[in-house]
Order: C-alpha cells, then structure tokens, then sequence
RNA sequence: GGUCCUGUAGCUCAGUUGGUUAUGAGCGUUCCCCUGAUAAGGGAAAGGUCGUUGGUUCAAGCCCAAUCAGGACUACCA
C-alpha cells in the first residue's frame, strides 16, 4: 500500500539539498535530456558569465528565467541542450591579474614576459570557478557544467579565425583611423570601459575661446554686397586644435544673422557672422539689439570659403569651407563649430561627408598623423618628412610652436602654473585680431584612470568590422525576434540598430583572442587565416621563404580534433606565440601578424558556432538559439554581437525569443554594491530561504524584465503563504490518505464527483490552460502568480476548507474517494506547473505524490470537458456572497457562531438565479444562517427598491454625444418608471428608445432589512433572533468552550465524557432544548446542570462565567 | 544630450480593444473569528485627488503632448 510521506515542518533549504543529492544520485539531468532522445529539439545559449569574479545575486535572478524556460520545454517533451560557458579573454582578467601581480600595462614583456602574463590571465580567470557551480547546482540551474565552452579554448579561438576570414572575404573586415581616447602620458588608447571607471569624468577650467574666421570670395560677397571684412564667429574649449581647423560647420536649419561690431581687444569695425540666437550670448561686444544686415539659414552658408586662421601647414584641396551639419546647436558658443577632422569624431565625421580633408601630417617613417605626435606635443620638425615639411609647411610660422605640449600635464617641466599652450594661442590670436573673446570655462573632461592625466582625442589605426553594411539586413531580421519586453526590442535595440557605428575590434593587449591577419611592412599585402590547417600551410612556406626556422606547433596534427592535439601544450593560439609566426607574401615578403587582438564581445557572440568547433566539427549542430535569456545591460553587449556576427555570416537570426531582464536591486530600490553594504549574497539568501522561494518571489515579485527590488521579507512572505500553503494541503492529504489507505489507482466515478468536486477541476484545467500559455508567451509572472492563486485561495482556503469533513472519520465511500481523487489531482498537477521554477520543492511533491520525478514527467494538458465556466461563476458568486453576508454580521454584531435564520438574494436575471441555487447548501453552511431564499428580483414578495444605471459600453457606442444628457436623465427614473421599463422592455428618454440591454438594474435596498450590494448581487439579512435561535447560539457557543476543554484535558478525539454544568439562568433554556445537540457533539454521554457548581474549570461566555466539570465517561 | 523603462493604498504589485463606486490583490495596521490542516487557518475594517499639467473624447488610470521624479544604456556638443 501507497504510503504518502509525512513531515513534522516545511524548510525549504533541507529539501533543496535532499532533492539536489538525489537528482546527483539519479544523474537527472542528463537523463532529462536522453530520454528526449529524438524529440524536436529546444535550443538554448548560454551567454558567459566571467568566472573571475564571484556570483552576484542578479545572477540568480537572469538563471531562474533561463531554467524554468528549459525546464517547461523539457516536461513538454522536447530535447533540450544547453552547454555552459566561460567568458575568459578581455579587460577586467588582464586589470586583475595586473593588480594581483603589482604591475602595470607598461610592464609587461619587460618585467615579466608576454607569456608568463598570459600563464597568469589563465589561472586567474577561472578564480571563482567552484563558487560559480556551486551557486548554479545550489539554485537548481541545470545546465551542462562537464562539458563548457571555454573562450580562451585553441577550438573556441579556431572558430573565431574561421569566422573573421569569413567575415574578411565578404568585404567586411578593414583597418581604419578613427578619432578615439588615447592617453599620451600612458601611450595606449582607452576603451570605453576604461573611461566609465568611477571618477574619471572630473571638471576641469580650460581657456576657451572665440574665433573670428574671415571670409572670403564671391559668395560671402553675395551675402552683404559690400567688401567689408567679414568673419564667422566659432567657439572653442580647445584652441590647441585651432591649428588643426579645416572646416566650419553649420546647422542647416539653424536662423544665422550678420551684424556690425568691432573686435573688443583690436577695436577694427567689422560685420560678425552667427546664430540669430546667440546673438544675447554675445550683446557685450555686440550690443543689446544690434543692426542685423542680413539673415538667412544655415544652408545658406554652406560652400562659402574662409581664410585659414592659423596658417601654418597647409592641408591641401578642399578645406576651409563652411559646412553642414545636423548635430550643432545653439545651447551654447556661436552656433558655427570649428572643425578639426583630427581630433574629433563628429568633426571627422562631417568633413569627412563634405569633402573636406583633416589636418594631416606625415612623420620621417611616413606615418599619417595629426599635427600632435603620440606623446601629446606639436610635431617637431626634425621628426616629419622632409618633403612634407618643403612642400606643406610654413616653417617660420610654425617653428616657434613645434614641441609644445597641448596639455601641461604631458610636459614634465611644466606645472599647472604655467601657460598653457591654450593660453599662448590665444594671446597670439589677439594680436592677429582674430580672436573675439576669451574666456575660462569649467566643462567636463574625461582623464585617465591609470595616469590620472586628461584624455586626448586622438586618431589611431585600429581594424573594424564594417556592421553599418549590414544594418538594414539587422533590422529586418530584429523584426522576426521576439522580444521580452517588446519595447527592448523596437526601441532600444531598433533603434542602436538605426544608429549603428562599424564594430571596433581591435585592442592593444596581451589576453585575448589574436587577430588572425598577417601583413606586409607596407601594409601591401596581407593574408588573414581561418584555421589551424591553413595557418600549418602557410608557415611551411615560410619556413622554406626562410623567413622561420622551425614550425612552432609542430606537434599538433591536422585535422585530429582530439582534446589532446588541442591542449595548449601541443599548440597555443595566443600571444606571444602567434607573434613569433612570420609568414611569406606572395610576392615573397615577410609578412607578421597585426598586433591587436579584438574585442572580447566578439568572443561571446560567436559562441553559436565556436562553442561546437563549428565548421571543424559538429556540422550539423543548429545554430540559432529558440531561447536566450540576459540581462537588458547586454542590449549593445552579447544581444547585439550575437545578432550582428549571425547575420553577417549567414544571413538569419541567433535566437528567436529572447527575454531581457532588469536588475536586481536593494529593497529601497538602490543600486546593490560591496561598498554600501547592501548586495545580498546569494548563497546566503539560498541557505536561508532554499532555492525555491528565491526563484519564485523573483519571478513572480514583478515582470522579469522590471527592475527587482529584492526584499527578503517577501521571499519569506512566498515561502510563508505559498509554500507554506501547499505544504499544509499535502500535509492535510497524506495525514488522511494514509489512515484511509487511499491511493491513487481506486481513482473516482465522474458521477460521485460532487459540485464542488466538479469546480476545483474546473479551475485547475483553466489553470493549466492559462499557465501554458503564460510560459509560451514567455510570461513567467503570469504563470507563477495563477498558480500561487489557485493553491491558496481557490485550492486550499476554499476547497480544502470546505471539505475537511469529508476526510475525517466514516468509512471509505464514494464520496470520500471523490474527495481525496479531486485532491490528489490537483496537488499532482500543481507539483508539475510549478516545477520549472520551483524545481526541489515541486519534485518533492510530486515524488510524495507518484514515486516519480516531476522532471521527466509530461506537461498536463487542459481537458476542456472539465473546465465548466458556470460553475466557476456559481462559486464565484457564492464566495461573494460568503464575504458579504460576513460584512453584514460584522456590521450588526453577530458572529458566526449566532446561527441566523435567513438571507434573501434577489437575483437580477435567471442566469444568476441558477448558478446561486446550485451552491445555495455551501453558503449556507459558511454563513451559519437557517435559510436562502434566492429568487428572480421580481418574484421576490420582499419590496426592492430598484437602481437603474447605464451601461455605458453598449448605450455609449450607440447614442455617442448624447451620452451625458442621456445618463442624467436615466438618473432621475423614479421606481414606478423602472417598473414600466422592465415590464414594456423598453422606455423612451430624450427622444431614445431605451431596451434591456442599454442598461443595468440592480436591487439597491430592501427596505427593513440589513443590505448589502456590490454591484452585481444584493444581500438581505435577517437579522432578527427568535428565543430558539438565541438558544441555539448559546448551545454553539458551549460546544466551543467544552471542545477546548477536551482538548486542552489531554482527551483523545474518540473519549466519551460526562458533563456538568454550573446551572445559570443565561444558558438553561439552551442546555435544556439543545441537550441532544450539544452531546452529541461533544460526544457527551450525559449533559447536565448542576445548581451551584463551583470546583470545575471556568468557561468564560459572553458576559459571564460558568463552571463546568467533564469527565471521561 | 540621445534612446528606452518605471511612477496606482504605508510596502510589493494587478488593472484586460478607453465605459463612470478604482468589486483592485497580497503584505503591513486595527478589530474579530476559528482552535481535530494547529510552531497552522479564516473574516471584517481603515487606507487612493491612479507623479503633475494640459489635450483628444459623450467618457481617460488606460490614448496624445508637455513636465517632474527614479532607473538603465549610450555619447569627446563646439
């Protein structure tokens, strides 16, 4: 015989551990996925966490909503594998191990070897390892933690030299200069995430300044038709570039004005060119209202020649113009840009558009660069090319400028103190009456985190990935992806689409994936390798060009994918041994690898391939996800490279759904941080609360993808209320079960399924239903919170409430097996619906329950001929009108103990009218009231008062403006017109035919009567005690008093007893008319008053005391 | 600066193609009940100018605009 498990108490933590320890023993997972064997597949991407720093609990959160999806698939029968993943290249392993080491970026291959560095990166890398597989085996994230993909992995990196060769022969991969944050006092550039470093941005005062450039030339004539001198007004925080400007720039739809001033430092009259709107900004030299003598738009403007400001080089065709561009503004400086190509990305940006070329200058090597060498200092001139220098360069005008740093701060003799070369700039503007105003400024300015020095713009060649060619093809296969939230998809991520820059991928480091090209000196010829084979091939050549000695993986065989041959002992696709490898040109030149490696992200996003070695092995492996889950952090992260590579390489999308969750914050909503104190430590919160709870207040607390404030009270509030309620309804079956001997094979007839029977299956199929769904429209809160709905108030407050007397004693019939068959159904399939997110404790109810695991078990599906809406609406109503009848009590002061002797329910239409006679019996008994008179309103022999409203949806839609007329009006209809109304079925008003369905009428009132009304249904009370309902009060009451008597005397449930009570004129009529009632039970076997009793225990009453003695019988 | 999200009861959140008493839910609070699911359970009550201001509409928590507050990402505006 079936014997159900019993337990003393609920913790949660006990039954992860013992759940977790037998799914170990049973090697669950694995078989979760064997046994789907041959079923269509559901395929999930996990994206890398980095195992160099510890688990957070936001991790917990993005896992559970990665889980529970796999988790559904799985119980829906389909096969799904997820492989785990390691992010291990990239910045914060090299910032690490640098900080672990003591040394700085400069160091490396100095005070300690390129290689032995990277020995180190890939220690340090996998630190947290253990930690990071235990927090996922501890929360119930099943995913395959023996076989992982590993980034720095010799396959990972194949996979990625396949794919960047695809990438280059497709025409997508090329070396450019673009404008990026370099520091000079450190020599390297900075990526993004270095300048987001805490306390980067500082404010900083520079001399800024406003220049006048002359213009020149037909059209600029044309603007005033006189030849008078005439200059555009530009602002700048940065004279320094001055020298380097080439360009000025114009919004096109920006109102620019000329006016007449002088130059405030010179006193030379002059006509002034700039935004009408920033004319105020300027009324101290110009005036209050000065004469505008002409006025026009930016596009006006654009192609009128300037003369150069500063002439010291020359640039070369096509410079010095006005331009146009929608990015300038009239916030602040004159509403005209100055432009230097060479230190701007934006002015790069616009001159490049218009033709215009940058101030370039060549060095001795023959190197582009601008007029700023890589130390942050004016070129000297010995070091450009002399050619550049005759034929380009005013020698006399520059020399007494070359060597100067643009920053004191890059200048080890110069202090804060002294001039800047801003200054130097602009003083000399002002004895060329080329200088308009000249001011300091306070603005923000990123510096550098290592060398605290600020930060210069700064062109640097870097290889990039031209994505802005795939843009359109992005977008479009975006729209195919179903994003969760819709709005991260659309908005966010349709719109960096829209806006999207080509992919930087190269940076200056040690640890990280090698770019796979080789090239010439000249950068004439260049070969870019996809695979180990063809690297081997290229590196014979070499050798036999001569230009190696040796094969440097000599020991790794072609083509044998064993982890063997793989191991980095056998061959290492790192630096530094990919640097020692020198190829051979075609044309017989040496040929050494570009030095960069690219950007970590790249890694990630390729995992769809390179965590199978795909094309190498495992051809046939699908590629796209069905289903990723991150945080929305990784919108321009791991979203977009996985979507951005998938679509350049074979044109269709990484993954199909994909839910972007918030984050995970403190209770008060604060940002969690080790400094603050107020992170939550998953394990700790895990151990105190068990997996499960965590993972259901979390997905159920708000939608995944809303910000989580994590308060702990709650995840004890889910465990309480939820778990705990569900607990306490299988504690209540098994308890009777097993004294029953109930199991499940005696299952039930349909036909001694009683009503209430019939509800709760009824709505445990809706819920099914609506779970379902729910999961498939990727909504776990929906889901989560229908189920928690159903077990507590639709399963155990009511249900189980209603019908405990049908557990207890009797012998085992029909109706009783009906009861527990309804039971064990429902707890059955609740253990399955919340088995994707609740994992342990559902397992360890459905294994009470059935002996198996829910994990393989199959997803319940709806069986519609058990859903019976009417009867949900019956009970429905029934429970409205429990809660109301209680509220009338409540208000007239009579408890429920009180029998009462009748309510009357005036049903508004026969509909109603049925459904509250089918569940009449069960109000009754919840209301402790004699007698239910449910009527149609208009059979009831009760007077109604009667309201009528409109029902606006319906009347709205037809009558439309005359709505607020019509709605007065039916407000004034008195009872007699009601009356009319209902009997005619139509009434006219404002020249409108009213019908039935126009309107509402409800019974507001009963006159006399104790009324209750919700809108839907009216309740009478009687509230009137007769002599015999006093009595049979009193008799309830006593029953309560003697049964905690028994109780509290140690009795057994089944003791018979002898009563005496102290005979009091309150309670003899009760105990002389109810005797029989109040023995039986108590199961009493004589009840007797006894005149002046007074050694026995006091039972306290309403009001007084009475004595009473029992005795077991 | 740009893009996106959020603002409903003390707290956490629902609120269905716009329909009039927000039938709002739970927690917390107050009061009461139950005492054979018991280191549990149930009920009732109080609690809101739906961030603010305009607009569209017969009708707005819901649609539109502006604005404020919080948050995320992104960006060298001279």
């Amino acid at each position: 015989m079936k014997h159900f498990n019993e337990y003393k108490q609920l913790n949660l933590a006990e039954v992860s551990k013992e759940i977790l320890e037998q799914w170990e023993k049973e090697d669950l997972f694995h078989k979760s996925i064997e046994t789907r064997e041959g079923n269509p597949s559901f395929l999930f991407f996990e994206g890398p966490p980095s195992a160099n720093g510890m688990p957070g609990i936001h991790h917990v959160m993005a896992r559970t909503i990665k889980d529970t999806f796999c988790r559904f698939k799985t119980m829906q029968g389909y096969q799904v594998k997820r492989k785990a993943g390691w992010d291990t290249h990239g910045l914060p392993v090299e910032l690490g191990v640098e900080k672990l080491l003591g040394i700085t970026k400069e160091d490396i291959g100095k005070k300690i070897s390129v290689d032995e560095y990277n020995a180190a990166c890939r220690r340090e890398v996998m630190k947290y390892t253990q930690e990071w597989t235990n927090l996922t085996k501890q929360m119930g994230y099943w995913v395959d933690l023996e076989n992982p993909y590993i980034t720095y992995d010799n396959k990972f990196i194949e996979t990625l030299w396949w794919l960047l060769k695809q990438l280059y022969q497709k025409g997508y991969l090329y070396k450019g200069y673009t404008i990026q944050p370099y520091s000079p006092a450190a020599g390297t550039g900075l990526s993004s995430h270095e300048l987001n470093q805490p306390g980067c941005y500082r404010d900083v005062k520079d001399t800024t300044c406003t220049a006048q450039f002359r213009l020149l030339g037909d059209k600029a004539m044309r603007l005033l038709g006189e030849e008078t001198p005439l200059y555009a007004l530009a602002w700048t925080t940065t004279p320094w570039t001055l020298p380097s400007n080439t360009a000025l720039c114009v919004g096109p739809k920006i109102d620019y004005v000329i006016v007449k001033g002088e130059n405030p430092y010179t006193k030379i009259e002059a006509y002034y060119l700039l935004a009408e709107a920033r004319l105020a900004a300027y009324a101290k030299e110009l005036g209050e209202e000065p004469e505008v003598l002409w006025r026009g738009k930016g596009t006006d403007l654009e192609g009128v020649q300037y003369e150069q400001l500063i002439p010291w080089a020359n640039p070369g065709e096509g410079a010095f113009k006005i331009i146009l561009g929608d990015y300038v503004t009239t916030e602040d400086g004159t509403g005209i840009v100055h432009i230097a190509p060479t230190f701007g990305a934006d002015d790069a940006f616009v001159a490049k558009k218009a033709g215009v070329p940058g101030m370039v200058f060549i060095t001795k090597k023959g190197e582009q660069r601008p007029m700023v060498d890589m130390t942050g200092k004016f070129f000297n001139i010995a070091d450009l090319d002399e050619d550049f220098v005759k034929n380009q360069v005013d020698v006399a005008a520059y020399e007494p400028w070359a060597g100067r740093y643009v920053k004191n701060a890059y200048d080890a003799n110069l202090t804060d103190k002294d001039e800047t070369l801003d200054v130097s700039i602009c003083i000399w503007l002002k004895g060329e009456n080329k200088a308009f105003r000249i001011e300091k400024h306070v603005h923000n300015y990123p510096h550098c985190w290592r060398t605290d020095k600020p930060v210069l713009y700064y062109p640097l060649d870097s290889w990039f990935i031209r994505s802005t060619q795939a843009r359109e093809e992005m977008m479009a296969l975006n729209d195919t992806i179903n994003w969760q939230p819709e709005s991260t998809g659309t908005g966010r991520f349709g719109k960096w689409l829209e806006n999207l820059n080509d992919w930087n991928l190269s940076r200056s480091r040690y640890w990280g994936t090698p770019l796979p090209i080789w090239r010439t000196e000249d950068g004439q010829e260049e070969i870019c390798i996809g695979s180990i084979a063809e690297l081997m091939v290229e590196i014979e050549k070499s050798i036999k060009a001569g230009f190696m000695t040796e094969n440097p993986f000599a020991k790794h065989v072609v083509c044998d994918y064993s982890k063997e041959n793989y191991d980095p002992s056998v061959i290492d696709l790192h630096r530094p041994y990919v640097d020692y490898i020198v190829l051979c040109s075609p044309s017989g030149k040496p040929m050494k690898r570009e030095l960069d490696l690219i950007d970590v992200w790249f890694d990630s996003g390729a995992m769809p391939y390179a965590q199978n070695h795909y094309p190498f092995e495992n051809q046939d492996a699908p590629r796209t996800a069905d289903f990723i889950s991150e945080g929305v952090d990784q919108t321009r992260g791991w979203f977009f490279t996985l979507h951005a590579i998938h679509t350049m390489i074979e044109g269709s999308v990484a993954y199909k759904n994909v839910i972007s969750n918030g984050l995970v914050l403190d209770k008060n909503g604060n940002k969690m941080s080790k400094r603050l104190g107020n992170a939550v430590d998953p394990f700790g919160a895990l151990d105190k609360y068990g997996a499960d709870a965590v993972r259901w207040y979390m997905l159920t607390n708000s939608s995944p993808w809303e910000n989580l404030k994590f308060d702990p009270e709650g995840v004890d509030e889910i465990r309480r209320k939820f778990f705990g309620t569900l607990y306490n309804t299988y504690g209540f079956f098994a308890l009777y079960a097993n004294v029953d001997g109930w199991n499940q094979e005696q299952g039930t007839k349909n036909q001694d399924l009683q009503e209430i029977d019939k509800w709760v299956l009824s709505k445990l199929n809706s819920l099914v239903k609506e779970v379902t769904a729910a999961y498939e429209a990727y909504e776990p809160t929906k889901a989560g919170r229908a189920i928690s709905d159903f077990v507590q108030d639709d399963l155990s407050n009511w249900y189980v409430r209603l019908n405990r007397k049908r557990f207890w004693g009797g012998e085992m019939d029909a109706d009783k097996q009906a009861a527990y068959y309804t039971l064990y159904t429902c707890l059955k399939t609740v253990a399955q619906l919340m088995a994707p997110n609740a994992p342990f404790y559902g397992d360890r109810l459905y294994r009470d329950l059935t002996d198996e695991t829910v994990h393989l078990s199959t997803w319940p599906v709806a069986d519609e001929a058990m859903i019976n809406l009417e009867l949900e609406r019956s009970m429905s109503l029934a429970q409205q009108a429990t809660s109301m009848i209680l509220s009338l009590r409540k208000r007239a002061e009579k408890n429920v103990r009180q029998p009462l002797q009748k309510a009357v329910i005036p049903a508004p239409d026969q509909e109603t009218l049925e459904a509250l006679l089918r569940v009449e019996d069960l109000i009754k008994s919840e209301v402790n009231v004699k007698e239910m008179v449910i009527v149609r309103a208009e059979d009831s022999e009760i007077k109604l008062v009667k309201k009528i409203k409109p029902n606006f949806k319906v009347l709205g839609k037809k009558v439309g403006g005359m709505m607020k007329q019509l709605a007065a009006a039916i407000a004034q209809m008195s009872q007699e017109d009601i009356a009319a109304f209902e009997a005619a079925g139509t009434f006219t008003l404002c020249d409108y035919a009213l019908v039935a369905e126009d309107v509402d009428i409800i019974t507001e009132d009963m006159p006399g009567w104790l009324v209750a009304n919700n809108g839907v249904i009216t309740i009478a009370l009687d509230i009137e005690l007769t002599p015999a309902l006093i009595e049979e009060g009193i008799a309830r009451e006593l029953i309560n008093r003697i049964q905690n008597l028994r109780k509290s005397s140690g009795l057994e449930i089944t003791d018979r007893i002898t009563v005496q009570l102290e005979n009091r004129e309150e309670i003899a009529a009760a105990v002389k008319n109810c005797n029989e009632y109040i023995a039986s039970q108590v199961l009493a076997t004589s009840l007797v008053l006894v005149d002046g009793l007074v050694n026995g225990t006091i039972l306290e009453m309403d009001g007084y005391n009475v004595n009473c003695i029992i005795e077991k019988a």
